[in-house]
DNA sequence: AATATTTTATGAATCATATTCATAATGCCC
DNA sequence: GGGCATTATGAATATGATTCATAAAATATT
């Protein structure tokens, strides 16, 4: 039934100028002073249309979210396909995830408030699984360059499972971005340069997991000639907000 | 000046009366139905008293989840001072975590929830300062266990500052609650049993760090039973917790 | 001890926003 | 072109955080 489609596509784009407007909103002012109504009259639509797309504040942010993880899909294939060691490959998707969190801080703020307990929860199932098919490819991406790493005979520890390989290095870039989130927190501690020592701590754990090549620990100086070298020739379109994130100290 | 000890005395009993009887509300009735004039209604004080305490909502949540750092720092202690290898100890203080997170989950969502940047931005100055100041304490046990096994000559890789052997543990057991708290999320990508995860991934790690005694990757029977000595050893009253949140599959 | 002054506590009123739903408008089909 | 189903509207409602004029209590002054 061509009329359904028709109807079906409409809604689909009116959705879609309904996140364009919220992230231009939130860009311009926080992602706090987000207003439901606001939003609307922005996007000239009543405030019930709005409610026709999303069952409540949280499951537009959710959804906003789910939108940016596919949008950087397309940098993390690159990484994948890179040709370069599998554990390389495995750090330009780190590489990826660190520039985009540099490059969009909002954007991160937005994909860490989303996945909270209190956001999460009150966002609607649909909207939920929606999100977590979304960070499906990811996945699929990183078990692959895990298990083709295997296969080939690059990871000494072969006793363990592609997941079981990764998810430590999930965990940790997650949880680096958290610590980077929570204003002030690392400065308390003296941690210098965040990222950087996420950097290190990969290869500290890829090294453990006797993922080859190697990395010399205490070879900082090779350390970022790696990243560097990732940059220029996998996403040398961001080498700019790389070199304004990370200033000569 | 007597009397104003007294007032600083009494008005700090009552702050405290307003955080035990808002945790037993979220306890009770979740984070998210936390309501101020209802806390105040059942801390038999009016609203604008409660508004004397704190700046608004999102300063008293994080002013709960100080809290609770400082009562988790006993475990901690205990964690560090235990004679076993520095690795070990830093093991405990992991377990300690983990064991925690499993046995007052409310509590820990509350934690995440306040270090994300919409509500710590929220919150007082002073307040983020104070929470600032309460984690210290645990950075200089962990910092302090680090430098203790460098001096010791137990980890290899000794280039490295406490900081940056350390980091990437904090980093990864923060990204693992983080993981855990998005509800669907491990499932969705087929990840079981994420803190025995954060086990592996953490010896890796260590491993990866040249930090003695290494531990066999494969040998999932040795890292569950250093678990569960840690556990019987160190927590004993928390090993009910522990039984509970990991049945046998 | 009475009175003035300062400090602290109160909670009804205000304000900000998210959400709903009765009504209007639109589009589709015969 | 009129009847029916679907979709859009936004004023009204609901919720809940926050304020602030006023009252009460505590302290200082005479």
């Amino acid at each position: 039934m061509g009329v359904q489609d028709r109807k079906k596509r409409q809604f689909a784009e009116r959705e879609a100028l309904f996140l364009d407007r919220a992230w231009a909103m939130i860009e311009r002012d926080g992602l706090l002073n987000l207003q439901m109504a606001r939003l609307a009259a922005e996007s000239e639509y009543a405030v019930g249309t709005l409610y026709l797309h999303f069952s409540c504040k949280e499951d537009l942010l959710v959804a906003l979210a789910t939108r940016t993880v596919a949008q950087r899909m397309e940098l993390y294939e690159r990484a994948a396909l890179w040709s370069a060691p599998h554990r390389h490959r495995l750090l330009a998707i780190l590489v990826a995830e660190v520039l985009y969190a540099q490059s969009a801080p909002e954007n991160f703020r937005l994909v860490q408030y989303a996945s909270t307990p209190a956001v999460w929860m009150a966002a609607s199932a649909a909207r939920r699984e929606a999100a977590l098919e979304a960070s499906k490819p990811l996945g699929s991406l990183v078990m692959g360059v895990a298990a083709a790493a295997v296969a080939r005979g690059d990871v000494s520890c072969s006793a363990l499972q592609p997941h079981e390989l990764t998810s430590g290095l999930w965990a940790m870039t997650e949880g680096m971005h958290v610590l980077v989130g929570a204003a002030g927190l690392l400065d308390a501690h003296s941690v210098p340069r965040p990222y950087q020592l996420l950097l290190v701590n990969a290869h500290a754990l890829l090294n453990g997991l006797g993922w080859q090549p190697l990395m010399a620990l205490e070879d900082a100086a090779a350390q970022t000639a790696l990243a560097e070298r990732i940059v220029l020739e996998v996403f040398p379109e961001l080498a700019q907000a790389a070199c304004d994130a990370q200033p000569q100290e």
